[in-house]
DNA sequence: AAATGACAGTGATTTCTGTCACAAAATGTT
DNA sequence: AACATTTTGTGACAGAAATCACTGTCATTT
């Protein structure tokens, strides 16, 4: 295992890291894993962006997390007979991912308990987080959806500028709608509305936030904290 | 720690049984925790029904569970600082359950990883079925909503009847409303006319499905295994 | 520089949902 | 049985959101 990423990792992803068996580089445009594949592997991303979403039979697109560096995609696949991703992990910018052979760490949480137990408490933060996401989504409507959207990039994608928050990523109007679960022209007018209201403006795709506390009154935020409001 | 009890739990819950402090009676309409409060103690419900919601600030609810026997309940807030519970648990029905101290608990899964490993496989399972459950209320609309519930109620709580499968807790088409985060008379409209056209009927606030394929066919449901799809 | 293809904006229209208001029905209580 | 309370059904309306149909824009390629 390279040396060069375990230094920069927090303790339980080194651990988890040493059962790694293998870099895979990641191209954009393909798939890391598709739903429905047999589930092999785990991944922790090294560098680069991938995406989790889930199809359903009329093609629509649910996007459920924007991935990067050390976060662990692949992973609702543990101690279930016959694994297989649930969902999509497309890859939208490049770099490497460390696979981790299932098998191996369900092996591995079984002979190390503290391993287990880090990453139980990986699993916890990350239900809390969805199930957080979860409400906003269907509870406060379509604008509800995608205010918390964009206070999500901000909080796993933000960059400080002079005028406001950039996320760094680069996104189509599309891409937002299939976070929100909306139509694209739905995206297109809230966020027009936005920029008419100079709450945000958007330059080359990346959306820069000048006014991140409307976005927030609006949905009526409980400024939760910023580990369980993310997009990862 | 009861003996009544323990012979009737799989294997793991028995084993976090062993760690537990006290058994609590429950009564219908008081709360098992309520958001916010300080999270001291994470519940096995023995037996009584409890639902698990969230309120949003304008004091909408979300029912996100409905737990019976052997759920597990008050699990988030393990490996945090300050736990503090973010969902209420309202009991619906009088019952008993097994109150296991959240900090002895942490420790129990530092010593045992046995315990850690099958606690771990549960919240595996626990945040696919959240994540799946997610998809359909955002993705299908309001109708998908109300559909992809009553299907995880058959699941969880349907008997089988000579004319369907009757979800044997009654529910006011409030319950209904708050778990598919819609408007009461939304789901009157839509109950009405699927009365209508025999696909269920309801007497004393208890549903019978006579065709759970029409609804499966509705929402394009992919007949994912009962232990996903359900509402606990 | 022209052509291509992907993306964005927008009006018009339809469909879906929520809200309000109120009456009817069901349920629980004394 | 009479009354109070909760729940349900429904019409009318308003607002939200999806869909359709284009046009315009932008970036890239040839």
């Amino acid at each position: 295992m390279n040396q060069k990423y375990k230094e920069e990792l927090s303790y339980e992803l080194g651990e988890l890291l040493k059962s790694a068996e293998r870099i895979v580089p990641i191209k954009k445009g393909s798939y890391l894993f598709k739903e429905g594949q047999e589930a092999k592997e785990m991944y922790i991303i090294l560098s680069g962006k991938v995406q989790i979403s889930k199809m359903n039979a009329e093609g629509n697109e649910l996007s459920l997390r924007l991935c990067k560096h050390n976060d662990i995609v692949g992973e609702l696949t543990l101690f279930t007979v016959d694994p297989r991703y649930i969902f999509n992990a497309k890859i939208i910018e490049n770099g490497e991912a460390a696979a981790i052979n299932i098998a191996d760490l369900e092996q591995a949480f079984f002979r190390n308990s503290q391993l287990a137990f880090e990453f139980l408490r990986w699993m916890n933060d990350h239900i809390r987080k969805t199930i957080t996401k979860f409400r906003d989504l269907v509870l406060n409507g379509k604008k509800g959806a995608l205010y918390s959207t964009i206070i999500r990039l901000c909080n796993s994608y933000g960059v400080l500028r002079e005028n406001g928050i950039e996320i760094s990523v680069p996104l189509t109007n599309q891409d937002l709608a299939n976070f929100c679960g909306t139509a694209r022209e739905s995206v297109s007018r809230m966020l027009t509305e936005l920029r008419k209201n100079h709450i945000i403006s958007i330059s080359k795709k990346r959306i820069t936030v000048h006014d991140l506390d409307y976005l927030k009154k609006e949905i009526d935020c409980e400024n939760c904290p910023i580990e369980y409001c993310n997009i990862d």
